[in-house]
DNA sequence: TGCGCCAATCGTGTATACCGAAATGAACGG
DNA sequence: CCGTTCATTTCGGTATACACGATTGGCGCA
């Protein structure tokens, strides 16, 4: 019985932990949503966390007190992390805890290659049937972007960047595009958050001249211009051998001397 | 008890009935695989039973026979039929059973307006990578898929061409793209079950022409190639309006005279 | 006879129990 | 003092139990 009752104090306080990591910036009271539709709670939680960097690749998601956080059990979680698996964002691996996915540099490079050619199909359909106040939202889109970078916000300018991206590809009125493309938006973002250099935040140029091919309904202007900034995208990570090391100083910092 | 031994028999029952749509023509003794990836096993079986046209657009997936049937319990099967339906050939109703999917008109069209888009950037890979013998293998695919369709084995045929088609996916190179095109693939032929016209097989021509831009090198005349190619069979499907109704006279014939 | 209501049944949603593998930590030996 | 090994404990894999909604068949009423 102490036992169980000690269980049930360590899951809280993991739980607790995940409170940090991934509930804290969206509304709160996860549980208030009671039970249908948890499974999609907690996808959108894990999610939302990896894209505002709140959770890292290679971070352990253990069922249980994942389960204990959202007051659903392991059943619930283990669906929401086999759906994650699916997207590529969370790694299964046979009897061991899942994390989040740690892409190796083949599979960056595979992951822009495939983006490339959906994206580029999107912006091919975009600049067919997209309206003048489409491209105004558009605009301000990249405009705030491009505040929230000259603010120094550099989660919120990823958001918006990422959001660009996003808004695109619902534009392009296909579906199955804009499902795989969400897929690929999310697990290169996973991309950037392992392999970024310290600062680099042109993105929001690049989305303007792309904006502006589009606007001139330019197809062929607007592909080139969105694959060269695909093309910057991948080439500014530095895609070198940070192959397995969880890079223990990128998260402390420099070790103390001792 | 008597009801339970009931219960038994009737899930042994229906087994059989899985056993007649599903696992007929590959490996027997399906439980042989005994524990380990049998959740895989279930997915190629369903998947296989799909591409072979053995399991038609609305058959009723029902997790206990299924579970009866593989000699696993429902949760096995449960998250087989979630990773298909994530795949997109299999719908997963709340509180109602699961089934095989019945893509809509709507979704046939943009799920090979996509397909278009992947595959021009497949074969635009494929043309810049691929080897001699790679490009003999190929043209023996063709020829063989050719020699069936002239035998009048349609089932073979059909599995030839998009075998075909899966070829020209690993040779790419690009394990995401290989995996998006896959799911595509295997959607198409539900599309392609639902909405095909009595007798259509002319595939194994547009494939030899498509092919031979491929040796050649002619990327343009390829990716063309390729496009054309899926234009024509979307074409060749009539997308008229089976939207809901199971099209209960193709299953049966005409109506006998009352 | 036809239509609608009710009950028995079926099938899924979720939680939990049990098992075995993996990780962890301690004790032992070099 | 460090490495190895064994026991404990944790955690994921699978099966099963329980509950609720959906479906279906029968029954009664018009």
């Amino acid at each position: 019985m102490a036992s169980g009752a000690h269980g049930v104090r360590r899951a809280r306080a993991a739980a607790e932990n995940f409170h940090r990591n991934i509930m804290s910036t969206p509304k709160r009271n996860p549980n208030a949503a009671g039970k249908a539709g948890s499974e999609n709670a907690i996808c959108d939680a894990i999610r939302t966390a990896i894209l505002e960097r709140r959770l890292a690749p290679g971070t352990k998601l253990q069922e249980v007190p994942l389960g204990a956080f959202f007051g659903v059990s392991r059943t619930i979680v283990r669906q929401a992390l086999r759906r994650l698996a699916h997207e590529g964002i969370v790694l299964l691996r046979d009897r061991r805890v899942a994390v989040v996915a740690r892409p190796s540099t083949q599979e960056v490079t595979d992951m822009f290659a495939a983006r490339r050619a959906i994206e580029a199909a999107v912006v091919e359909r975009v600049v067919a049937r997209i309206t003048r106040e489409e491209i105004a939202a558009l605009r301000r889109l990249v405009r705030s972007e491009e505040v929230a970078y000259h603010r120094g916000e550099r989660a919120q300018g990823l958001k918006l960047s990422l959001a660009f991206h996003e808004s695109l590809g619902r534009l392009c009125g296909n579906p199955v595009l804009v499902r795989y493309l969400s897929e690929m938006v999310l697990q290169t973002s996973l991309a950037v958050a392992l392999y970024e250099q310290p600062d680099r935040m042109h993105a929001h140029a690049d989305h303007l001249e792309l904006l502006d091919a589009i606007a001139a309904h330019d197809a062929k202007r607007a592909v080139r211009r969105m694959v060269l900034h695909l093309n910057d995208l991948e080439r500014d990570l530095h895609l070198h051998a940070p192959p397995t090391a969880p890079s223990l100083e990128s998260i402390f910092g420099a070790p103390p001397a001792p």
